[in-house]
DNA sequence: GGACGAGATGTTTACGTAAACATGCGGAGC
DNA sequence: GCTCCGCATGTTTACGTAAACATCTCGTCC
């Protein structure tokens, strides 16, 4: 019944692709009747319609998508521009909204662009406008799109995370300042007299933001606020902030900026006897999966990375099926703290 | 001289899409020369080219890539299916593919499929066929293709990693066997009598590979073959399967098969006063970023993800400029063992 | 029994691009 | 001075699909 050894290419070398004219042929009707039942249109008699179907199978047909795109000036696919899929956030916000779209029907495209200057941002968009894509998403800390020298294909629309240009674009991200107060604040309740901080790169809006909350949280209930430690993400930079923090014999809690940089934290304290939560208390950011399985479990706090991926895939069809243009604002998705065991209250 | 306010929808709301045709008109030349001056060919003489240029600049044209395709029969672009963004693993792959994928030309179009079942598989392909793409990249544990039943749409071509289908499809992995022999070997050179081990998931081809590997070693030196630990990849599970290492007196060393499993052995140990590298040493495998800021820092086996993305997209675009079907074949990346400090001799 | 209508199917056309072929122009060679 | 050739540009056509319109065949109703 099935056709064998159909997976290659059977019979010699058959015409390339097979079209809706070789169906209809094969099928003795019309290729606009193929197209019915392509389409499952109705108004295909059953008779008719088996037919067709049997043509299909025999020949292997499948509808050719840039014929249909060209068709309907639609192209059911998001673009995804970003800087890096390496850390945590970006590859899993990337998967939700890949997952995201599918449900609608969208595939999504991947931009990745090395080095986040302005000329390969403003490359990837031409790229982009190029490409058969009907919406974009930027991952990415924006500031170069602020500068409004990028000049945005028109009737490409757009959504970005990790961005502050609200003003001027549709932005959707977690709501990096709740969580921050809530790791603050967490660590005040537990009765630390202050709250020390490593921060992320200045260039992320993200870290800023988790950084301002910090000092907010401390100036509001009139703590002295230490000075920062400055870090970029990476373990390495927390381990760095680590063998500092560890010299100052007040410090009893630290906030890392995410969880990578408080598990370099952890190793520093490991490293010189300085025990967690015992001597200092350690919150992180993000709640990535190891974080559970650091020494001692760490506390942080979640970021929920698959609503950000359904939302900012919502707003992109919602921008696609208004055919308006973006409607600026920020969208914030809420986050939880997650307490494990890497903050205890201070030793009186 | 650049015109302002370009970057929205000009001029109210002229014609949805800028079209070759409409730039010709205001050019005052034909559609055929705008299409010359588009592909760069030559044959236009430079001042009608810089009057096709100025009116390109001034609608704002850009190419129709669904015509384009149409025309050519391709779409420059590869799609890539895969199981889950979220191992470290596999968004690496994800990024090197779609980096190296952009310095060909070529765009990249993610299918995540979220539970890995025979039929997400054949549905993902057939979504394939239908999506604009010139050849597929399959990430994932994959027996499922050695069923014969699924159907690889004719005409699209495809690589596989992760999979031991190497008689049927183009396959890229990483050397799991080579790598695995590596870190057992270098436990033994150590003076350790035999390795314990914690395997990953019996799904995955990677795992299986790493298992058999360091059986093999233990075997051909003669040493005694303790019974492995079964974990999923999760530090969940090597959490679970320290608990279990630390109760056996004459374990002296563990080859956990990723990173996160020996994280979760880390943390067992730690719990349970098992003293690494002195009481256990311990071996993981991928060498995540993180590796080298556990506590204490893990050797590992460093998997080359971005030499497998870019040999995954060169088989890619060999096949699709071969016209061929796929070459079966293996084609493996080496790996290396980088010792940190978390492997040392056994106490005597 | 004839007209009308509804439903099934066929035909024409357009989407935007670019190859293939056609035209028209000017200069070189005799 | 005329022909021929090469180069710049224009015209036709096809890629695969599907909307819009056209046609054709029944059955129904008066």
């Amino acid at each position: 019944m099935v056709e064998r050894g159909g997976s290659g290419v059977p019979g010699g070398r058959r015409k390339q692709r097979v079209s809706m004219a070789d169906v209809a042929k094969l099928a003795g009707v019309s290729s606009q009747t193929v197209s019915r039942v392509s389409n499952g249109h109705p108004g295909v008699i059953s008779s008719t319609r088996e037919q067709v179907l049997a043509a299909m199978r025999e020949l292997g047909y499948r509808p050719n998508s840039a014929a249909r795109a060209l068709r309907y000036g639609q192209f059911n696919t998001i673009g995804v521009i970003l800087f890096s899929l390496s850390s945590t956030g970006n590859s899993r916000t990337v998967e939700a909204i890949a997952t995201q779209a599918a449900a609608e029907g969208y595939a999504i495209t991947l931009i990745p662009i090395d080095v986040p200057t302005q000329d390969n941002v403003l490359g990837a968009f031409t790229r982009m406008g190029e490409l058969a894509v009907d919406a974009v998403i930027v991952i990415m800390e924006i500031h170069l799109l602020d500068t409004g020298t990028v000049q945005l294909p028109p009737g490409v629309h757009v959504v970005v995370v990790d961005s502050d240009a609200g003003d001027r674009y549709s932005v959707v991200d977690t709501d990096q300042a709740d969580g921050a107060r809530k790791a603050v604040r967490h660590l005040l309740d537990l009765g630390h007299r202050t709250v020390w901080h490593v921060t992320g790169p200045e260039t992320s809006f993200a870290g800023q933001r988790r950084t301002q909350a910090w000092r907010a949280v401390l100036e509001e209930a009139g703590r002295p606020v230490p000075p920062p430690l400055h870090g970029d993400w990476s373990s390495e930079s927390g381990y760095a902030a680590g063998q500092e923090l560890a010299r100052h014999p007040d410090c009893t809690a630290v906030f890392a900026s995410n969880d990578q940089m408080a598990l370099g934290l952890l190793r520093a304290f490991h490293e010189l006897g300085v025990r967690v939560p015992e001597d200092i208390s350690v919150v992180g950011f993000d709640d990535i999966p190891d974080a559970a399985f650091f020494v001692p479990p760490l506390t942080t706090v979640h970021q929920d990375f698959a609503e950000v991926g359904r939302r900012c895939v919502q707003g992109a069809l919602d921008q696609i099926r208004a055919r308006g243009a973006a409607r600026p604002g920020t969208d914030l998705v809420p986050t939880s703290l997650v307490v494990r065991r890497s903050t205890a209250p201070p030793r009186i």
